[in-house]
DNA sequence: CGACTTCTTGAAGAAGGTCAACATTTGTGG
DNA sequence: CCACAAATGTTGACCTTCTTCAAGAAGTCG
């Protein structure tokens, strides 16, 4: 579609819309312009630090959100504080639990991220009204299973290795600047963070990583910014 | 709703759904008697017996199943022969994923199962033109997402002997003879294949299993027929 | 009853966790 | 801009938990 003509089409939506990252996501995307002025009206941008919680585990959240740029990351915790992360969500995700008002797990922006909150009441409405939009919640929710059922693999039966060669194969795939070979990306995630994600302490995700890099599968630097000169071999070792 | 009343809606709908299980489940508890009777025309009842795969992983399966009894486990399968069994699915589920073709994951009857088989091609059809349907299906795939996320916290960060009360535990609770404090049920899964849910091997479950057998927390009899004579008990095991 | 599978138990070993020290990065106020 | 403090990451030594390997016991099925 040439740049003119997706003007025109786009002439009816909100200002607030027209770069938005999540225009054409799951929920977005399957909105009339109609509703997607109406959601918009009720809707609200911010700008969430790394660290910020977006919905508290064993609380009733009146609000869903989308995801519009950043790392969301869903965390479940336990009585004694051990903790556990159960999902990665990336712009364009949406962000809730239609169905249900009780959150079984928190969400926390583990990158700096925008998000655009917009009330419980009113989606869980569209919802209903729209099969369109229905379906799209559904099929993410599927993926989100897929990735789920994917990562209790990797939890149950991988090698702490294969564990941390997992994850960040699964960061290199879903960060930008990718080669056809070659990966170079930024971690959303700090080490304690990937331990809490892997099943595993800080201690043996440090060790882990400085046994990749000495084997020559990524480069370090800064401990946060990581490069995978070939990508085969790191998926190689992911088993 | 007393019985002659109940005989009087249900009039209408095929003979064999009357005694379903899954009759009012999240398939054909959706359905209008109209579409119940069209889909039963091309359905299949079929019995499995303990270990028969109904979906292989990696397969394109052109059928969707209804578990009318028994037990089915979702397994997932590295190259290597590492197994991880990623769900346990229960009579009025359905098994299936809609929208993919090809199937990541293996699923097989546990116990002696039943199940209801119908052509996925049709029942695509009914999701889309029944919201109702859809939303159901959507319910219970957040519902799934649900039980695998609680299940990565257990395979992430419980200990193998939390794991182990973790599984009876949740056994215990889907199970029937339930008093208020008590539960006796037989186990629908090898020590093997709980080895394969719990990211354990087959020795460390058999251990754990007479740790808790030891201490009073279960009966053991037959090793697949468990009472749990304190279920707060075994609950506090679980952490 | 005997052959097979499944389950239990023991001894030894390895993977990963714990504790502790140190290095590096990040943030803050002078 | 530097100095210092705090947070984050790395490394080493030791220990616990779980796995591996091996043997034997208990069910299960012909």
């Amino acid at each position: 579609m040439d740049v003119a003509r997706s003007e025109i089409l786009e002439a009816g939506i909100p200002l607030a819309c027209h770069s938005c990252q999540a225009r054409h996501g799951v929920v977005c995307g399957a909105l009339s312009s109609r509703q997607l002025k109406e959601l918009n009206r009720h809707s609200l941008r911010r700008k969430m630090e790394a660290g910020c919680e977006i919905i508290a585990q064993g609380s009733e959240s009146s609000f869903y959100s989308n995801i519009m740029s950043g790392v969301v990351k869903l965390c479940k915790m336990m009585p004694d504080g051990r903790q556990q992360i159960v999902g990665l969500q990336f712009a364009p995700d949406f962000v809730g639990r239609p169905f249900v008002r009780e959150s079984t797990l928190s969400a926390e922006a583990a990158t700096d991220a925008e998000i655009c909150v917009f009330p419980r009441n009113l989606f869980d409405r569209m919802i209903s009204e729209t099969p369109e939009l229905q379906r799209s919640l559904h099929d993410q929710a599927l993926k989100e299973l897929d990735a789920a059922r994917e990562w209790m693999l990797t939890l149950g039966r991988r090698t702490a290795e294969e564990k941390v060669a997992s994850l960040l194969y699964l960061i290199a795939t879903h960060a930008e600047p990718q080669t056809a070979t070659s990966a170079a990306f930024d971690l959303p995630l700090s080490r304690a963070e990937i331990a809490d994600f892997l099943g595993l302490t800080i201690e043996t995700v440090s060790r882990q990583m400085t046994r990749l890099r000495k084997r020559g599968i990524i480069l370090i630097e800064n401990s946060r910014h990581i490069i995978v000169p070939d990508m085969d071999e790191l998926e190689r070792i992911t088993a």
